[in-house]
DNA sequence: ATTGTTGATGCAACCGGGTTGCAAAGTTAC
DNA sequence: GTAACTTTGCAACCCGGTTGCATCAACAAT
């Protein structure tokens, strides 16, 4: 388990520490995209700034990437093991309106989409607002 | 031309007070989405919460939109004549990393997307970064 | 015109997410 | 063991957004 995480870590060139651990830790067992105010919660005592500095080295380090799905708060999840956060590689969020989870399509990408003369494209975010499956029943 | 803006207001059954007028005036003379703080600098004096309330008056009128273009600030335009804002009526939005200006692509409809088994659509919020037509040159 | 009601404005204060400076603790290299 | 570097914890700050409250303006009824 502790390997496993360690193993993880090592790979995208994180120094495993303690706290670092326990981050990812939670980031896997979490399946929603997850924002660093729910984050502190999920510890009885931990620095909001330490955090937040684990956080924004996971995402340089493309363990994780960042979310923003409109709510205000920026949410983090999870990379796909290979991800190396191309444009190509971008995919759909959900946020649902019931449970207010933030989740990755990872399965289905953003549709190429047409731009007025002499614009160039970057990159797209696209957040669906709905119900997801779990609040439909 | 205070007819024409009183015209805006009052087809939108917004009061036309002073202060609304002055608002309005600078989004119609702005041909970019603009934030809060933004709208706050195009005046010398104004107070902050009656900007706040005055956009959210116009928003809950449909005269404007807001926009979430990921820069951490809301963003309003005018809406469309026509707009009911209606999820059909979604347009993409455009944010210049060159210029730093966030636009209406009115013309360039979000496209349709498919969502898993069981998921349910809402609305679609697409943002797209790259480089305007103005800043090409 | 006077009063009363409603809505708009201005001011101050607050909230919460995000971020940084700095010193202490931990880690690594030599 | 000591020096160099990294990570952590604490505090404080920034800024956009938001609300409470008192005042003021607009308007209606009498």
């Amino acid at each position: 388990m502790k390997k496993e995480i360690d193993n993880k870590l090592n790979s995208k060139n994180i120094k495993p520490t303690a706290m670092r651990e326990l981050v990812l830790q939670v980031l896997i067992e979490q399946k929603t995209a997850i924002s660093l105010p729910q984050l502190e919660h999920k510890f009885e005592k931990v620095d909001k700034a330490t955090l937040y500095r684990t956080l924004k080295t996971f995402e340089k380090n493309k363990l994780i990437h960042s979310i923003d799905d409109g709510s205000g708060t920026v949410k983090y999840a999870l990379c796909q093991d290979t991800c190396e956060c191309m444009p190509e590689e971008l995919h759909v969020h959900f946020l649902c309106t019931k449970c207010n989870q933030t989740l990755c399509l990872n399965d289905f990408p953003i549709p190429s989409i047409s731009l007025p003369n002499n614009f160039s494209l970057e990159s797209v975010n696209m957040v669906v607002k709905g119900v997801c499956s779990n609040c439909k029943k």
